[in-house]
DNA sequence: CTCCTAATTAGGTAAATTCCGAAATAGAAA
DNA sequence: TTTCTATTTCGGAATTTACCTAATTAGGAG
């Protein structure tokens, strides 16, 4: 179920964004420990790090076994490679969160398209800029485009053309110069805060 | 430097390991939205929203332009990228502590050995069994050595192969039967990357 | 210019997390 | 059995985080 593998991805982060845990997941990355070992390099107490590697332990990033008379805590790779492999990608992500969240979109999507058809158009302002932004995307950024092919493209999914068109360049989903048309290139976005 | 990647990777946990967060993430990697849109969403007020954003934005996890009268936000796969491919495997994983915590088996190993010679007998039982366990890792899970085997390996890096290799069984780091020895293997410990 | 709307920042509260010392547990050793 | 030692569990203090409402900013539209 997605739900679950949601759950499990969002916990596998809440457990690493720690620097302590973090920490203890590089070193017996390195080699295996002891508690103790491990409350020393860290400078924590032990049962600290003992609390730590519970939480690690629940995740299934570490394992343990006794040795002699202690108890050695190991890295236990598999996890973190079904992590790294099976939900870290923007598709897996993007998958985690179909029906999770009420998509309104979709809604509006379904109520009008049939198929990729566009065949109706919707009063609300609202709803007409969500099947704009939808339009936009069958453009790519930074590619200028000939009246002529702009109306293919839309010819694509709705007959009347020049409708869309022209609300298009009304919302600034696009841009317009004679006949050459083109979405504003996303921004590289340099300034952080 | 190994410090700063690992504040990297322990930043993006943080910024993840949070369910809103993480199902914003999760909805940008399917179309792009406005804080509003991703407000009404997840049930949160515009202000929660837009801060979540303001953090993911600092990870480049996320991207904003102006489109019309809105900040349209886009899910940056760069950023995702980096993360799955350059940081998140075992191997780096190890690499981001090295020299980050003083690793007292290091000093130990300087201290008796030379190059991979131990040159002397800690009279500590705990720097002793630093060393011992060092001996272990020359020999691998699973598999089962005769004795002059074993003698063969310790050689290798100490002259009293006898001693070192009656405290290996003393100290439960290797079992023996008979004159067949062996390392019990570490449990659910898979292949790595 | 002023109005309007989307988004952000400020300030404060409630909840969750991290850490520790003290006490309990488990298991090897004697 | 009792003792000793490594680890874990408990209870609570200090810090951080997430969220809200109210106020402010930014920018397009009129």
């Amino acid at each position: 179920m997605t739900n679950e593998e949601f759950e499990t991805l969002l916990n596998f982060f809440k457990v690493m964004g720690n620097e302590k845990r973090l920490k203890i997941a590089g070193i017996l990355a390195n080699r295996d420990c002891t508690v103790r070992e491990l409350a020393q390099m860290l400078k924590l107490k032990e049962p600290t790090v003992s609390e730590h590697l519970g939480t690690l332990k629940m995740l299934g990033l570490v394992t343990v076994r006794p040795e002699g008379n202690f108890r050695v805590y190991s890295f236990n790779s598999a996890a973190l490679h079904t992590m790294n492999r099976e939900m870290l990608s923007r598709g897996r992500l993007a998958n985690l969160v179909q029906g999770e969240v009420e998509d309104s979109d979709q809604k509006v999507m379904k109520a009008f398209f049939k198929g990729d058809q566009l065949i109706a158009i919707p009063a609300s302002r609202k709803k007409w800029l969500i099947i704009l932004r939808w339009f936009a995307e069958k453009f790519e950024d930074g590619i200028q485009y000939p009246e002529k092919q702009v109306n293919e493209i839309i010819l694509r999914h709705h007959g009347d053309y020049a409708l869309i068109r022209r609300e298009l360049v009304d919302w600034k989903f696009m841009t317009r110069e004679k006949s050459i048309y083109w979405k504003l290139p996303t921004p590289t976005d340099l300034p952080l805060d």
